[in-house]
DNA sequence: CGAGACTCTCGTATGAGAGTCTCGGTGCTATACT
């Protein structure tokens, strides 16, 4: 760093410790916060992964009173929102806040554009189909947005793609907002996952901050159950004994009551939470979770965002989950506190099929079929989002999934007035062709994830290794603090991942390989006698390096680990 | 993909086994109806 510049950067980091002293009262910041703020003031695209609790919100909130124009924090629930603008300096004093959505009556609506417009506001929360919206988008667009936050960034790749498409919409609403820099936010995020962050909110060279993933006070455990009578048995002694309070995850909302009301029975405080509960009754198990009223809440996946307890002492699964994303970020709800905390995966085989089943569902090739038309039939007039659904008659869901695998494989564009056009010399049923293609893909991508969750509970290394290495990280086992580590340590076991295979080190992680069959891929991590690759068409592969070796064609190194990876910071 | 509810068949027991059908997770928003 020049002289020059480190007297700007001493300038700026100044100014956001003040800041943060005067506004937040927060006299400490830490190093990682003070970077990714610093990057946020020099208008930088940035993608920040910081664990729950570390100040994430901080590195946005601080730097959005120095910026020019108000900041838009895209947020994926009501709840989420609520909670923080609640945790914002109040009072006269205090920057103002907004959260526009279909909360609001007419009037507030009008109220709070209003507040936006004459500057009185630092902070809109919006949800991203709020963002899809014209309206929303033009109002935004008089205000001057001088960065958009995409808090929770891992949903632009968990749920883009099929449950809610709008996320696959943000690029598109920040470059109609003048392309302010885009700071995404995310607690977890795999390398793939990152990638796939950056290219689908349309990020710039961000700079890249990761901090470590390891939770080394977390026990990881996992059981394998032949018979269901005898795994849900398992997870309810587990829940039993373990010190509370705790969270178990079912795969249904059907068991998430049937543990709540056998725990509840043995004597426990327990409530069960899916998104089928009305929401005066998620509201108050929520509350009581966090107020220390309930030992053991038993969840789908629905509860776990906004969810900041520091001593929740064990995350047990009654089933295998989707990804290994989820499982880590379900995990990481327990042992915040660093004290002790236990991790067990409870599954079975057959547990894979349903998470198969939840597995992104390929649209109709019929209403891709309408959605092109449509476009192909407005060519002098290019419709929107909301025209193609009346033209269709197709649920806004669906329009929006068609539109974004279209625009995926380069049939469609939205222009900068959010019309869609048809892309010059591309055939409609060529076009449906292509997307219902990529839409597979996606499939077989969300499928290999499972396979990767059933290859962690079922690895015989160290578990910490495993999952450490799908993310990224290089991890010297044993931890010492999972169940193959403690099997390994008593001697029941001679394969130790000390021992070296002779063809350790062939493919690095990071290194681009072929595959005779599955093509294009990236060595993701090594485990013993194993490696995993992440393949652009069929997605995550384990493969032995015994087979690897008796084949020497079959996996091809093309690059080494740093050649063309993403520019890191930090 | 798999579990569980349900139906059908056999052929005469009030069940056993085979086959069929349905359901299974995440949230926003707009809108109709009490």
């Amino acid at each position: 760093m020049t002289g020059e510049g480190a007297a700007a950067r001493g300038r700026g980091a100044g100014r956001l410790r003040e800041t943060a002293a005067e506004v937040f009262g927060w006299e400490e910041l830490r190093p990682e916060q003070l970077t990714a703020m610093e990057w946020v003031l020099e208008g930088r695209d940035s993608l920040v992964v910081m664990p729950t609790g570390s100040g994430k919100s901080a590195v946005y909130q601080v730097p959005a009173l120095l910026l020019s124009g108000p900041v838009v924090v895209v947020s994926p629930l009501l709840a989420l929102q609520r909670d923080q603008i609640a945790g914002l300096p109040g009072g006269e004093r205090g920057p103002g806040a907004v959260a526009v959505n279909s909360d609001l009556g007419a009037a507030e609506t009008e109220e709070a554009w209003e507040a936006v417009r004459e500057g009185s506001v630092r902070y809109v929360y919006l949800s991203p189909e709020q963002l899809a919206k014209d309206e929303v988008v033009e109002r935004l667009t008089e205000a001057r947005p001088a960065l958009v936050v995409v808090d929770e960034a891992q949903c632009v790749s968990s749920w883009g793609h099929d449950f809610r498409p709008d996320y696959l919409r943000l690029a598109q609403a920040v470059r109609r907002l003048g392309r302010p820099p885009v700071l995404a936010l995310t607690a977890t995020a795999a390398p793939p996952v990152r990638q796939d962050i950056v290219e689908r909110l349309g990020m710039d060279r961000p700079r890249q901050l990761v901090t470590g993933f390891d939770r080394p006070n977390i026990r990881l455990e996992a059981r394998r159950h032949l018979e269901d009578d005898e795994r849900r048995a398992r997870v309810l002694e587990d829940a039993a004994a373990a010190p509370k309070p705790g969270i178990v995850y079912a795969a249904t909302r059907k068991d998430s009551e049937s543990y709540a009301a056998e725990l509840a029975g043995l004597g426990l405080a327990a409530g069960a939470y899916h998104a089928g509960l009305r929401a005066a009754e998620r509201r108050r198990i929520h509350e009581e979770f966090l107020s220390g009223d309930l030992d053991v809440v038993v969840a789908t996946s629905a509860f776990g965002m906004g969810i900041d307890k520091e001593n929740v002492r064990f995350v047990l699964h009654a089933s295998l989950p989707g990804s290994l994303d989820a499982y880590y970020q379900e995990i990481g709800r327990c042992g915040r506190d660093g004290q002790p905390a236990l991790a067990v995966l409870h599954f079975r085989t057959e547990d894979t099929g349903m998470q198969a089943f939840f597995s992104s569902r390929t649209p109709r090739p019929e209403a891709v079929d309408a959605v092109v038309r449509a476009v192909h039939h407005h060519r002098d007039d290019p419709p929107d989002v909301g025209e193609l659904r009346r033209d269709t008659d197709l649920s806004r869901a669906r329009v929006t999934t068609a539109v974004n695998l279209l625009e995926e494989t380069g049939a469609l564009v939205t222009d900068a007035s959010g019309a869609i056009r048809p892309v010059p010399g591309t055939a409609p049923s060529r076009a449906v062709r292509r997307a219902v293609d990529t839409a597979e893909a996606h499939k077989r991508m969300d499928r290999s994830r499972v396979d990767m969750a059933r290859a962690y509970a079922e690895t015989t290394g160290c578990r910490r290794r495993f999952l450490l290495g799908y993310f990224g990280e290089e991890y010297e086992a044993p931890c010492g603090n999972c169940d193959m580590c403690d099997e390994q340590e008593s001697g029941g076991s001679d394969v130790t991942s000390s021992d070296r295979h002779p063809d350790a080190g062939a493919y690095p992680p990071g290194a681009a390989v072929r595959h005779d069959e599955w093509g294009r891929g990236t060595v993701l991590s090594e485990d013993g006698d194993r490696i995993t690759v992440l393949f652009d068409e069929v997605g995550y592969r384990t493969l032995s390096l015994d087979a690897l070796a008796a084949r020497d064609d079959l996996l091809t190194v093309v690059s080494g680990p740093h050649e063309s990876r993403p520019e890191a910071g930090g």
